[in-house]
DNA sequence: CAGGGGTATGTCAGTATTGACATACCCCTG
DNA sequence: CAGGGGTATGTCAATACTGACATACCCCTG
């Protein structure tokens, strides 16, 4: 598994959109950022909506302030997994996740890779 | 992290709404393991579709046979991460992901849990 | 300037996930 | 029945992810 581009990414203040492209990301790297940083700018808005703290979430999520900070800057080291696992907890349904994940501007044609039909 | 009842579940053919209820999984655990069945189905029928075997998929892929047949079964080795990168590797946009995790018809209202707004 | 609440960053030991491999289990067709 | 192509299941060493902790970095307000 190749992490070695990920983790040059230092992105932290990301529009969702314009991600990467000048890194030599493929394209499914590219769309797993995405919607890394979707999911975890949605959870950071989440919790601030319901104004409490890192380290209270990290409290009812069982883990820590240090781990919230990282998913809500989608750090290279938190997985999709627990992200929506995180937005679960905050009520998020599956179809809203799926919303999420789609977004409401699309950002970018894609045209598919090696094998699509 | 509990896995102790993932690795229960010996889920194999599913239809892809009537998930558990009667183990006692928590609402965020049942969710992920919906949305991981739905990609899994969508990967083998995306398989299935340009008629390749899981090997072939396998080396697209850059992993082994045994994994592809463990994601397309849901196993409870298998990341979200890995599922979502595969479906990509087939063509599969961000928002075609999104659309299949909303999933067609809905299956289960969900009432939130500890902290929803 | 000092302290404090909130957030970010780094590290680490424990756990989970991964690809590879072996092997078993189907069908088939001969 | 024998082989073979495809799929499933188990195991394992290597790697990735996780929570916890320490610590730094903001603001503030006093």
């Amino acid at each position: 598994m190749k992490v070695t581009k990920r983790n040059k990414l230092k992105n932290n203040g990301w529009v969702v959109g314009s991600t990467s492209d000048f890194l030599g990301l493929s394209d499914e790297e590219e769309m797993l950022i995405n919607i890394k940083l979707t999911l975890a700018s949605e959870l950071k808005s989440r919790r601030q909506q319901v104004k409490i703290t890192q380290s209270e979430l990290a409290k009812r999520l069982g883990s820590s302030q240090s781990r919230v900070a990282k998913m809500e800057s989608a750090d290279s080291s938190v997985s999709l997994e627990l992200l929506v696992r995180s937005l679960a907890c905050f009520g998020a349904s599956q179809a809203e996740i799926g919303k999420m994940i789609i977004g409401k501007k699309s950002v970018k044609k894609k045209q598919q890779s090696t094998m699509a039909k």
